[in-house]
DNA sequence: GCTTGACCCTGACGTAAGGTCAGGCCGCAC
DNA sequence: GTGCGGCCTGACCTTACGTCAGGGTCAAGC
């Protein structure tokens, strides 16, 4: 019924060591030692090396894979969900990448060189892109704007996803004081707010009180950031624009 | 005409320290310096730069990545003929994790369990490559292993998938018989072993009933290979061994 | 009953591919 | 002439393991 480090390992395509060190950083315990202390994986732990190494393989780092697989309000049924759009979309990045040596090879037949920026473009930003137009006739000309075109300029890829990941911190732990019920007005959500109000202001464009009162209202009327919000957790949206509006009256009397 | 780190950090979606890093270990030398000692890159490092971060993406080692670009044999149209191959493969590898995932939901719906084996199938490919050594090293010289690295070499990755998902619905027939209480010299268990049997002679060498019986023997007994088959079922190695063995008998006996 | 060899344990150090300062030159703008 | 951003090297930190070293465990075989 339940089997050895080797075994696992066996099957599982990877070293003893590294279920040693899963152990280890608690990533994956296993569920039980036999008298001589040798470690005994059941079922379940199977199970979950199976979800471990999806996300790794998927590029996720051990830290991240934790909190994923330990978050009680994703089941495993929902794991399998992510995953299979996780791969979706790797497939498609990858197709990307097909056509644009494609597109290479047809150039080099044709004799003609690539610029920089056509060299690299499948490493650059291919996400945002879409939206970018729409923001920039929605926001375009203001202070706000322009500042936010200096500095996300200067963006690399890595910078873009520690500002993602950062990002999504935030809103999760939101999404968490919002299940726990903590009023928007509570000291916890307002802080939360404010660690949002300054990631903005870090990544984006100095985005004061005023702004984030109108920037999270925008959020909460516009279906698709609810969309967004709402696959986090139903109602965030609203919970986020009253946190922000109980943090910006907050600071604002502070200010004076 | 040249570029500076910066400048090609942010073209390329790196950081100037990633570019340090190719610069010390010689992987990315810029082709000049200015009177400043600042590293000013040309258009063929940009190139290369382009060709380092595809065979990067698709999970090569710095090292070999290298070793690959430095080969003279190779121009880069030939670069991005391969790469585009690579990146086939790679998609295909993401598509089989997608049909596993839909399979692990379908199973999870249905309410039955996988066994280890299907669980980690696509992980497993591994397993083979660590036993190619040691395999060659009982076995290397003798005209069957001859025969088998002559048919394998030609093999594509869907030759070795077929081939895989070919062996592994013996396996499973194998302990579906085996539960079933079938015994191993009944009909159904030898047609079985037969199955197995010609599976490896057509895939891999001439494998008649002695060596058949002795390679059965040989996995019953080596406890990884048992730990392979009892991850489909418990016992299942000393089964397909009798199977195989009863099977020998009766070919035996039938040829004379 | 004792050895042997495969397997397991922990601990400690090594490695790849960078990240992250620290301290200190350029070079252009004001 | 003095910031300020970009660049330099050097040095230590991090992640996800690999690779021994030293030593216990266990079933098989003599």
């Amino acid at each position: 019924m339940d089997h050895s480090v080797g075994e696992v390992a066996a099957f599982a395509g990877v070293t003893v060591r590294t279920l040693h060190h899963y152990d280890r950083i608690g990533l994956l315990r296993p569920t039980g030692r036999s008298g001589a202390g040798y470690r005994r994986y059941g079922e379940c732990d199977l199970e979950r090396l199976q979800q471990i190494l999806f996300y790794r393989e998927l590029g996720f780092s051990l830290d991240d894979i934790g909190t994923i697989l330990d978050d009680p309000s994703t089941d495993s049924a929902a794991h399998l969900r992510r995953q299979h759009r996780l791969l979706n979309e790797r497939i498609g990045r990858l197709r990307g990448m097909v056509a644009a040596v494609e597109r290479a090879l047809e150039a080099m037949t044709m004799g003609n060189a690539l610029t920089p920026q056509e060299r690299f473009e499948l490493f650059g930003d291919y996400l945002a892109d879409d939206y970018a137009k729409e923001a920039e006739e929605r926001w375009g000309g203001t202070a706000e704007w322009d500042e936010s075109q200096r500095k996300t300029a200067a963006y690399t890829k890595d910078d873009w996803r520690r500002l993602k990941a950062e990002g999504a911190d935030v809103e999760r732990r939101l999404a968490e004081a919002m299940r726990d019920g903590a009023e928007p007005s509570s000291t916890r959500a307002m802080d939360l707010a404010e660690e949002h109000r300054s990631h903005i202001t870090r990544w984006f464009y100095t985005c004061d009180t005023a702004i984030h009162r109108g920037l999270t209202a925008m959020y909460a009327e516009d279906p698709r950031f609810r969309a967004y919000y709402d696959g986090a957790a139903p109602g965030l949206a609203e919970y986020v624009r009253d946190a922000a509006a109980a943090n910006a009256d907050r600071v604002e009397a502070a200010e004076g």
